[in-house]
DNA sequence: ACAATATCCTGCGAGC
DNA sequence: TGCTCGCAGGATATTG
């Protein structure tokens, strides 16, 4: 499922791609992305706006399919192709995106420690795991990169914010950044249908330490790594060196 | 304030 | 082989 690391790796390949094109006679100034969302700016302050939630990609010059919904078409010949199985995703062109963007806490990879630690504050006696999913909290983390990130900072994805020493906030939030820019550099995670904007998948698959690893051994401490439902979702981790 | 559940949708794997 | 069934999941709404 695309996350902040392949919606941003989509992001920065577009961006190479479609600056400076038209589209429907109107010029495309940046690609944007906040949280999940990838922002097409136009120059007369218009976007158009995409959340590829499951199962979307966005192709750049990609081939139609069984499961094209829509082709943007730009005014050299070239295409943005959305593809998306589930029909969860959605586009849409707005005049300003400010009603989209402060939907969202705090940029996962910008948020600072104290940020972090005030936003922790607000929520005592949530679980983490759940918290770090939800987008109004901090932006961009999802089902993959929560349970990751909570491998990374040895902490239990059940374990209440309350409970959690100083230490711990500090390796969660250090790990936030360090995954997801991990991630980045491998153009994200293709587990079942992602693929960039070049039509490629990305490799992180092969850095995941527990997601969908349950029953395998633990890469750290040779623990059986396992799966509950935490929140009505998947979580992965190894109950021996995560505390 | 937090949890649990339903909703949207369809590919996929399991079971028969 | 081919059917049915249940599950997966991001975000949101609703109910407890």
């Amino acid at each position: 499922m695309p996350e902040l690391p392949e919606v941003e790796t989509i992001r920065r390949q577009l961006a190479k791609k479609i600056v400076g094109k038209k589209l429907k006679g109107k010029k495309i100034k940046a690609v944007r992305r906040r949280a999940k969302v990838l922002i097409i700016n136009f120059a007369d302050g218009s976007s158009l706006v995409f959340h590829l939630k499951l199962t979307g990609q966005l192709i750049f010059n990609g081939q139609p399919l069984k499961y094209t919904r829509k082709i943007f078409r730009f005014d050299d010949g070239s295409k943005l192709v959305f593809n998306d199985a589930r029909k969860f995703g959605w586009w849409k062109i707005v005049k300003n995106t400010e009603q989209i963007e402060k939907r969202f806490g705090p940029e996962a990879l910008e948020i600072n420690l104290k940020t972090f630690k005030d936003c922790l504050k607000k929520h005592p006696n949530t679980k983490i795991k759940p918290l770090l999913m939800d987008q109004k909290f901090i932006a961009g983390i999802g089902n993959i990169y929560s349970n990751e990130i909570l491998f990374a900072a040895k902490v239990l994805p059940q374990r209440r914010v309350k409970t959690l020493k100083d230490k711990e906030i500090q390796q969660i939030h250090q790990n936030i950044k360090t995954v997801l820019k991990k991630a980045i550099r491998y153009h994200g995670t293709s587990a079942q249908y992602y693929l960039d904007a070049c039509g490629k998948k990305g490799s992180y698959i092969n850095y995941l330490k527990v997601y969908q690893r349950d029953g395998e051994k633990c890469v750290r401490c040779s623990g059986k790594i396992k799966r509950v439902k935490i929140g009505g979702r998947s979580a992965y981790f190894c109950p021996k060196c995560q505390k």
